[in-house]
DNA sequence: GAGTCGTGTAAACAATTGCTGACTTGTGAA
DNA sequence: TTCACAAGTCAGCAATTGTTTACACGACTC
């Protein structure tokens, strides 16, 4: 039918069932948390048979891991040495207002909620720390310098105020908050960055 | 045994097992969100027969319900009319950092993670709508005054940022945030509010 | 002490879970 | 066209889930 790329829509197209199924996965995983999605909801999202996430990805936690590794390659921070604070305050309003362009706001979530998988949980804290480090580090931070110490729990704490802001809007439809835009978002959210690591 | 009360210790007590079954359910289902909860887990740590949960709570939901019914009612929000700014800003801080006598931080995350059941979810929502519009209120908005409008969304901000620390302290052991006394806390959450709504 | 009712236990139920094996079907090369 | 292999389907498995039923225990009244 459509007749657009070089390899064109084949019926058959394991790359592309497989990223039907990541993109599936990820947004139940970040919506409902990893107990509470099945398999065969996932399967059932992507159009495709249940038995393929197995053929895929090994397991339903090997599906969450890959989705994991795709929010994580994604969330490269702010380099620290030509970021300015303002553009650091304007990349996280984006991230949380879904207009960073790659990762969905939803997806942060990943990074957040525990899985059970202590291996998956290892990216994490080890995504978290990489990014937190970055901003705080921007504010002035310097590893092993106890006068700045304490920037790095305020960079964890506005961190903590994207992912509650983000579970905020996914877990409730409460306005303003869960329906303001990233204009909305930028004035308040830009006052906590500041008021937290200026 | 013990011959401390005048109704001492029964090995039989029916109130004591239900509270003790509403304990460990609470605990898990902060923890670690709903789904992931089996009712068996939450028999085992109260140490009694699964079969008890149903008996007195009629199913996994209705003890969901009585948890969350427990956290509603220690939410009282501050009094709009007698309570200082720098009060309610402590008492967020308080809630947060494990010093507020009642409610155990964990438990704010019932309020936030959907548990599926549309009952409880209005539960809620209804319980967040309170709390939010007391702190708003406290900063000067009013209902339906469109010059204050701006103070609701940041409210709820406050509180998300409330929950976000929560989380994190919940599902990471990043420092030091994970790690970080009430006294700790209780400057950069109080700069956080102040940024927000002053 | 006998009877009774509230409390607790044990075993099993049906449904759902993640997962697997044997199978069909489509696609592209020979 | 034929044929081989990748891609996808199907039915069913073992384990776990929430729940129920039938039974045993223990304390209290008479």
């Amino acid at each position: 039918m459509t007749t657009d790329s070089p390899v064109a829509s084949r019926s058959r197209d394991a790359e592309k069932t497989r990223q039907a199924l990541l993109e599936s996965a990820r947004s139940r995983f970040a919506h409902d948390g990893y107990a509470a999605t099945t398999v065969r909801d996932i399967a059932t999202d992507a159009g495709v048979n249940v038995a393929l996430i197995n053929r895929y990805f090994g397991s339903k936690e090997g599906l969450f891991a890959a989705c994991l590794n795709r929010t994580v390659e994604q969330m490269e921070p702010p380099a620290e040495s030509q970021t300015t604070f303002d553009q650091m305050v304007a990349s996280l309003v984006a991230r949380v207002a879904d207009q960073s362009g790659g990762v969905k706001p939803l997806e942060l979530l990943l990074l957040i909620r525990s899985s059970g998988d202590e291996k998956a949980d290892e990216i994490r804290r080890a995504t978290l720390t990489r990014y937190t480090e970055s901003m705080a580090a921007i504010a002035g931070w310097k590893r092993d310098d106890p006068a700045t110490e304490a920037l790095l729990l305020r960079a964890q704490i506005a961190m903590a105020t994207g992912f509650g802001i983000v579970l905020w809007r996914a877990s409730t439809e409460l306005g303003p908050l869960a329906s303001a835009s990233a204009a909305d978002l930028s004035g308040p959210v830009g006052d906590v960055v500041t008021a937290l690591l200026r």
